[in-house]
DNA sequence: GCTTTGACTCTCG
DNA sequence: TCGAGAGCCAAAG
């Protein structure tokens, strides 16, 4: 396990800074990262070493907790429709795959 | 070591 | 408002 680069590492880290009924976006995780790379983060995750499991696990890495710019949650690996259900269950409205209340539960870094 | 792919984002029409 | 195209970055093949 844990077979991962530097890059994965620091992202999973910093979707584990996200609190629950919280949610952020891969832009901001690049910035934080100090990159642009949107694409990446999301590709780290479909590889997800941690798998799946690791949404549901106990302080893993919630990446379901981690969703689009425009609060859109896009296409998850394993069901985004799992995900959406999950993100309302936190306290997160979401519509349609997207969420309503967006800029209420947007984390940011900081 | 180069090419392809992808859970993205932005801009133009 | 919605759709298509281009740009950027990292990992995998």
């Amino acid at each position: 396990m844990r077979n991962i680069t530097k890059f994965q590492d620091k992202v999973y880290e910093l979707c584990k800074k996200v609190p629950k009924g919280k949610v952020t976006t891969y832009k901001i995780l690049a910035e934080k990262l100090g990159t642009k790379a949107y694409r990446a983060i999301g590709n780290a995750m479909n590889k997800n070493p941690y798998g799946m499991l690791s949404c549901a696990g106990k302080g893993m890495v919630p990446c379901h907790r981690v969703v689009a710019s425009n609060g859109n949650l896009h296409g998850f690996a394993h069901g985004i429709k799992k995900k959406a259900e999950l993100l309302k269950k936190e306290g997160i409205m979401v519509k349609d795959f997207k969420i309503i209340n967006f800029d209420k539960v947007l984390f940011k870094l900081r």
